[in-house]
DNA sequence: CGACCTGTGTAACAATTGTCACGGAAGTCG
DNA sequence: CGACTTCCGTGACAATTGTTACACAGGTCG
């Protein structure tokens, strides 16, 4: 879908010169993606940048083995680090990228997102800062599994959860959390109900509610 | 120390054009780091950015409690991922940076960094480079920690400590190794001494001896 | 030599996490 | 309603990792 001078300056107020704008407007394309679409697998090239403008997107991890974990969630005027360093270094993908809440993007040709950064100092602050933001998002992750135990991880996993799908009752089932952190139905059960014991949240069937307070950046 | 035209070609063959050269040798600085010496540390700001020239550096990453676990090594040509980023956006460091073995380094001033980019391809290729490598290490730090266990991560560890300081006799203590893997000394211990029986490696004091197929990067 | 310090080995036990085996609850659909 | 599927709870047990406690080996230094 083509893009409006007037559509871009609302949803990225100030961020970026109006001449990059009207570039933006020219070159970039706006696309909706469903739920569970996938923007970006292992292996696969990317030839355009996509900036989340909303909805929700979680990056995940995957071994030989088949298995997966997650590694964080992009939202809203977030891009993809990974899709940059393909893009810029012709690289395949190291992760890959899943729609967790319907998604509105603007994808960016590469010739423009490596023309740009020389053109418009605020583009390259957008570049940087989007590494710099992956690069933090990874160091947290490693946090957790390298310093928390299964059950803190648990928590701290729901209540991203919760910031990433803005509502505090979550429909998920356990075998997808146990997916989602590496490990299995039976132990994500145990501690959930551990969990719920201690009145951190409320389980019903295919939901959860989480009643902690919510307190995250 | 001042740096030479002719050194730096030496060194940095066929990476950069003349002209960079030039201004490297300008403005750059050589600096040799003694073993244990920290170039960064969590909370510092730092005014310039750190090119490895020769010998290894290890960069740790701390939690609250004081524990700490070895993210990865940067060795030759390697430059830090997160001084770029405490340079260009002017960020505390969230990260340990510990010589491992005697180091060289040319210093550079932020400014250059983020001027030469525009103005040099080959710069900018090799500081889009150095922010993907880092990613990647990341990557393979957290796949490590999620989905191996203990025993095959204390032998990569070795591994990657081999390449690092090349050779294969590693002076280091049990104490030390479960200090960078954030676990106790008894149990690295105990699961050297498995490796011994195993055949994989030779104990010492103070030193390990690695007889496994170094078949690394 | 004897006191002392550091590094290693190891047994015993605790806590955490993973696996297997089931049973039952809730929802769907004929 | 009855068959069937998916999801959840749970007990029992195994494997892994963490902790405590102590012995001993090798080196240093007076």
């Amino acid at each position: 879908m083509k893009l409006t001078i007037d559509y871009l300056q609302r949803i990225l107020t100030g961020r970026f010169e109006y001449k990059l704008l009207e570039e933006l407007a020219e070159v970039g394309q706006v696309k909706t993606a469903p739920v569970g679409a996938y923007l970006i697998r292992p292996g696969e090239f990317i030839r355009s940048v996509p900036i989340i403008i909303s909805g929700s997107v979680k990056i995940m991890r995957s071994d030989k083995e088949g298995r997966e974990a997650l590694l964080y969630y992009l939202g809203g005027l977030d891009a993809c680090a990974m899709s940059l360093t393909c893009c810029l270094g012709n690289k395949q993908s190291e992760i890959t990228a899943i729609v967790e809440e319907v998604t509105e993007v603007i994808t960016i040709p590469v010739e423009k997102v490596d023309e740009w950064m020389c053109r418009y100092s605020s583009w390259k602050q957008f570049v940087f800062q989007t590494y710099q933001k992956r690069f933090d998002n990874l160091l947290e992750t490693i946090d957790e599994v390298i310093f928390h135990k299964l059950d803190e991880r648990l928590l701290t996993y729901l209540q991203k959860k919760v910031t990433s799908c803005q509502c505090d009752v979550l429909s998920i089932t356990h075998e997808e959390i146990a997916h989602e952190m590496a490990t299995s139905r039976e132990v994500i059960s145990r501690l959930l109900k551990q969990l719920e014991k201690g009145g951190q949240i409320k389980l019903m069937r295919n939901k959860i509610s989480i009643l902690q307070p919510t307190v995250l950046s």
